[in-house]
DNA sequence: AAAGATTGAGTATTCAATCTTG
DNA sequence: CAAGATTGAATACTCAATCTTT
């Protein structure tokens, strides 16, 4: 058997760090949206994508690509969601199969309130504290490493 | 009240890339790891920190900061590893108070198998698929963001 | 009282099984 | 039977309360 090609130092820093530093930004984010709104980060994209939605709704199904939830994960949260009165469902008039997720008018206030801190704290903690040229490289290497994860899910299933 | 700054479209792309790339990047890890040998990547995190202790054997305590973990995660985490045989629990010497951790010769066997194919998985999804100067690149912005989000957790905590 | 650690309750996420409609 | 969605059980994580030792 051959032997592996373990990890420099600097793949080794590269690799946990970007790993520190993608726990730590979501930690800041979901404990600013908690502390100050009330919601979780999770609850935010559903009300974001829900709002930007025509009449504030959204086929279930659709919701579920847009976030890219496993269908049981959706339906959890949103009938928690649903409880705390953020969102209705109602049947869906095309096929019966489906499902209508709306929000709310009191989601529509939560979503009003919460996303221009939201978008603060992304600002602060990240896009505003690059250069543009960081950012732009950022962007770019996310994209690149998605496309290949994409590649390797493929080999996967196949 | 003011008018936000919202994102422009690079800027939510940009957000949203690195969003979808960590979770993308953690899905493919964890699941490797599962398949192949049966433990998921926080296992592997506790095993890799053990194993390179002298005589596999770490305070509790300092095993946490290691993994940055809280402590009840951490706690819970060892109940189930120690179930599986993984790991033993050991009064520590030197303070009662304390726990030492001890890796098992069956935990041993499993890190050993387990690290050349995770360190292979990591290669070929982000190391090995990015130009020298993308990894650094990438190391350099990770790190930086890791340090401003140091400052706004204090500014939080002050 | 503070430090190190564990426990129990509440919340999230995943997997498999199920139910209804196309 | 396939598609869309829900449910229940199993696992994981967080918070607050607790216990023991310093």
């Amino acid at each position: 058997m051959m032997e592996p090609r373990w990890l420099s130092e600097k793949e080794q820093l590269a690799w946990r760090s970007l790993n520190w530093m993608h726990d730590d930004l979501v930690d800041f984010i979901d404990r600013r949206l908690r502390m100050r709104s009330g919601i979780s980060s999770a609850d935010y994209q559903v009300l974001i994508h829900l709002s930007e939605a025509p009449d504030g709704r959204l086929r279930s199904l659709d919701l579920g690509r847009l976030l890219r939830w496993e269908k049981s994960r959706l339906s959890q949260h949103l009938t928690r969601m649903e409880k705390r009165g953020l969102l209705s469902r109602e049947a869906c008039p095309s096929d019966q199969r489906g499902i209508d997720v709306v929000v709310t008018p009191a989601g529509r206030d939560t979503i009003r309130e919460a996303a221009p801190h939201h978008v603060e704290d992304v600002r602060s903690a990240l896009i505003d504290h690059l250069t543009p040229g960081e950012l732009a490289d950022l962007s770019a290497i996310a994209q690149k490493i998605q496309a290949r994860l994409a590649e390797l899910g493929e080999e996967d299933g196949r």
